[in-house]
DNA sequence: GTCTATAGCCAGATAGAC
DNA sequence: GTCTATCTGGCTATAGAC
């Protein structure tokens, strides 16, 4: 785990780690100041620099620990079947509702970083493509195990199920009280499947 | 049409607006300067704020002006079927494809202004609360109509196809080449029609 | 490790000339 | 209508004290 060795300098690196997701996730990577994130931390933006050489740096730290997590939590090639892959998949979106920080982050910074000179646009441009191939692999072989209902197209499924996750995300950073991201989810999926999926 | 009676100061502001759209699009709007916009018109900036008195009110005449274009275009409600909306809005679609500038606008200005200070939170707050709910008159009124398969519920379908929509359109804009938002749209919407709809 | 001080740049906005 | 010049303030980053 990560949280345990770590020295004095690494607590306060999580602590601006955790400030910077949560800033970032507020006002996008261009409208947070290393000023607000160390402020949040309680030092001084020098004090904060020490620790980070550049706000790109921070920026990239924060990317790199969100895959460290991806790869614990995403790693589910090795599931003996497919309605155990999904029902994974849809655990992880029901878990992800209680960490409101991380999914703010991604779908701010997903959009603020279609712009070709942003510094996270070639690491989303990559996590797009294979989260996509994630889902489409997915109900791929959904379909090959006999799960999903007559006449289902698989086509573009991954695409879709990908870009309707992002979609509701913003709409759930609108209306937080009115958007059940996981429940809509978890009833769109149900309605490929011949059986639906357990709780 | 908005185009027409027009004093040479007119045109001036129709080119600091399409200029705005354009940037903003791209980089967002705290990612571009009033110096950026100036300069892609030919002037300088006090200039550009003869015009607009501050880059608020610069953005607030970018939303209006696409609330004009809106009320002309999306306006359907007096269609005769609801097969006749939903061509209507799928067309819509299309054509919105050809327009990529407007496209870009507000798949980026919604997500940066999910931050509830941002000047532009209420304009998307209540833009969504409208277009959910037009989608979601037009899948119950298909199914007034009779046009759904069986066992389609159509709850939800209002949030899932805006939601779908803005996901795609942020998909797009990593890779303009790879993702036809608006066949994936017909596709989907097809899914759920007894009788898919015309070309 | 964290600070103060400061460099150097860019932002939005205003004053006043033309 | 558009300019130059300027104000004020915020930003990232560095230097050097403690």
């Amino acid at each position: 785990m990560a949280a345990e060795n770590l020295s004095k300098g690494g607590r306060r690196r999580e602590q601006i780690l955790s400030a910077a997701v949560e800033l970032f996730g507020e006002v996008g990577y261009r409208g947070t100041s290393l000023r607000d994130i160390a402020q949040r931390v309680g030092i001084t933006h020098p004090g904060l620099l020490y620790h980070f050489h550049s706000k790109q740096e921070l920026l990239s730290a924060v990317l790199a620990r969100r895959d460290e997590t991806d790869e614990a939590n995403f790693r589910f090639d090795d599931q003996p079947t497919a309605r155990a892959h999904a029902e994974r998949l849809l655990e992880l979106a029901d878990h992800n509702s209680t960490t409101p920080g991380i999914i703010e982050l991604f779908a701010t910074l997903s959009a603020e970083s279609t712009d070709p000179e942003h510094p996270a646009h070639d690491y989303f441009s990559r996590r797009y493509r294979r989260v996509i191939d994630l889902f489409q692999g997915l109900f791929d072989r959904l379909g090959e195990e006999g799960e999903l209902r007559d006449g289902v197209d698989t086509t573009e499924l991954g695409l879709i199920f990908t870009a309707l996750m992002d979609g509701l995300q913003v709409q759930w950073l609108y209306e937080p009280e009115q958007v059940d991201v996981a429940g809509v989810l978890r009833r769109f999926f149900n309605g490929y499947l011949r059986e639906p999926l357990g709780v």
